[in-house]
DNA sequence: CCCTAACCGAGACGGTACGTCCCGTCTTTTT
DNA sequence: AAAAAGACGGGACGTACCGTCTCGGTTAGGG
């Protein structure tokens, strides 16, 4: 009886076996001028021959490492988030989510937030993407929150029956409601946004 | 040069006076062609062509009464949406604070959600969709709220420094996010969407 | 008193009868751009691109007209031997034989030879192309060279039992061999060709 | 004393003295597809990939040892027509020229036919196609075709004045373009081919 | 018996051209 | 004028091959 159980951590994509190696440079290349197009000149006028003349690549080398426009954004947007998704843990639970809203709302607020914009934009026409969005990003931050604030439960600084998905809801729509109608998402907002949160999370006795 | 933009509203004062008269129903067809279309196959489809086959009428006719697509689209956004704006006010603030925002997530449940969030989309590369949105749907829906919310601060039902623009922030945000990501917003959501935000809402005091 | 007699040839096909009217001189660039490119840079540079640029039109009228390459290409040749199919007749049938040859061989010894020969390469690859050639250009000259063998038989100057067809294959076939390979067919030539395939049509007796 | 053995003059054909030998079966299987991929689909088809696909052998391997497609076309077929040119010789120069067109009009009729037709549309924008198949293909067998229209005047079956050059040019001629047009050249049309052309070479007394 | 140069597979890369889909404008006839 | 029909210039799409260029892994012969 062969329990043959399979080693937990294999990447099963064997990286790279025969062939000549990818040229990591023009990966890079393109995903900053894909990020480039993106900020500076917008969704509009983001096109693969425009990518490949501002990377200095043919349109085929994009080709052969993503299969259309909508993949090469997504991917261009996860690299754009990736060193975003730092969470910083200190004592408080308040002062943690306080701190994580306001760290989302600042990035938005940056030019990353272009990006961010026109992968919603597309996910409206393109399931993957929208898939891509929920699970590589929106997930992991949203799975992070949880815990941050069923920390409050547990320390007895939150309600226990706090309903923390809709609280999550809320902070994270708000971010992008602004986010998508040109509304600036800056430290003085969303401070006030927590705030405002926060209020109804509070236990209701001495607090 | 003919810039030739009909407003989409006629004024009253008729500026011409010869000619064949437009006709009334083929404005119709065409919205409500772009309407099905939208709802049905979805912003990647949606091309003046598509829409001029389906409302059987020429493509040029639809050029005539609008400048372009997006604007189309506007203006079958606000057609779609006009009748929804019916608010109801009862004596109770709370009350009809949740009848507002359950009432807005339904419709965004339904198939006018798609005609939504292909604004919404349109919207990150077109700052007059953008403009549109706000002016025409969100500002009205949200000066509503806001009286709504600060008749409960007068009647002493809610927190005096009550930060009314944060919470149709959080709770607006929330409906959209969930619309763009293919979430539903169904009545038992909401309910709980509404509860949470309200529980921040409320006077500390015996209430 | 009008008799009313029906146009003898008419198009059957209404040319047009809505909508915007093609430019003739759209169509005749086209060609005549196409025409220079077969012949000044040959079949391997003949792309619809480089149509278009020369016919300063953009790639779409052409793809709008003709469905690929080779339809265009096949109306290119037809075009330019159009005016080739003139045939002179005279009393005698060998002197007329000798004409046609000696007029065929002269046309694809000049700059329409390098059409007819792109053609011809291209038909090794399209039927359409194949068809095209024999229906509209080899069938018209082989019946006009039959018939005026057939008046040598009927006038006793050939001999009776004369394989028309045969004569014609070898007359026709020798040019087209030495069009396909870089070899002249001056006249010099060609009334070799004639001379030679002729000694084999006379009568045996006196003549 | 130097014995000095080093060879005064290096051989042309042998470049290599170290390394991994070619492999021979390579070679044929590369061939063998190329012939194959011509027959049965075409010349349309006829890529560098779908050979090396059909020979289960890399790209590279082909273009070591063939500078591009055409001259990997050519020597495919040569070596398909290699075998072809074993020529009878008997007592008689008519019946020897019978069998000569006869021989190239079947073997045109078969397979292969495919693989010449290809070359020649080729050799339509290869010079170096055409000088190949004149030089190699052509040439040697118009040389024997001359020798033996040659041996029929010498034995004075044939007309003293006989234009034995125009003579092939119409034999061959003939054939090709059949062969180029889709019309087969069986033993039937090349026997009355024969015959026709025959006729004009006899010698007008007694015979 | 190992060294080494060439072979072989696999596939990246810069390119060219293809044929398609829309865009928004224009030109013409019919109503 | 409006309306239908469709030509037109143009931009971008994604695909198919081209011929060149690295790679790692394999074979023989020559030292």
């Amino acid at each position: 009886m062969k329990t043959e159980t399979a080693p937990p951590f294999v990447e099963s994509h064997s990286p790279r076996a025969t062939g000549r190696p990818r040229d990591e440079g023009v990966h890079r290349a393109i995903l900053d001028a894909a990020y480039a197009i993106l900020v500076e000149v917008g969704l509009k006028h983001f096109s693969i021959d425009a990518v490949a003349a501002k990377a200095n690549v043919a349109r085929t080398t994009i080709y052969r490492r993503w299969p259309d426009k909508m993949q090469l954004m997504n991917e261009s947007f996860l690299r754009a988030f990736e060193p975003t998704l730092e969470f910083s843990s200190t004592h408080s639970p308040r002062d943690d989510f306080r701190a994580l809203v306001i760290s989302l709302a600042r990035t938005l607020n940056g030019p990353n937030g272009r990006i961010a914009a026109s992968v919603v934009a597309q996910a409206q026409s393109d399931p993957k993407t929208q898939e891509m969005f929920l699970k590589n990003f929106s997930e992991p931050l949203r799975k992070h929150s949880t815990a941050l604030l069923q920390a409050g439960i547990d320390k007895k600084e939150f309600r226990e029956d706090l309903n923390i998905a809709r609280i999550l809801d809320a902070a994270v729509g708000a971010v992008y409601f602004r986010l998508l109608f040109g509304q600036s998402t800056g430290p003085a907002w969303a401070h006030q946004l927590v705030d405002t949160l926060l209020e109804g999370c509070y236990r209701k006795d001495g607090q």
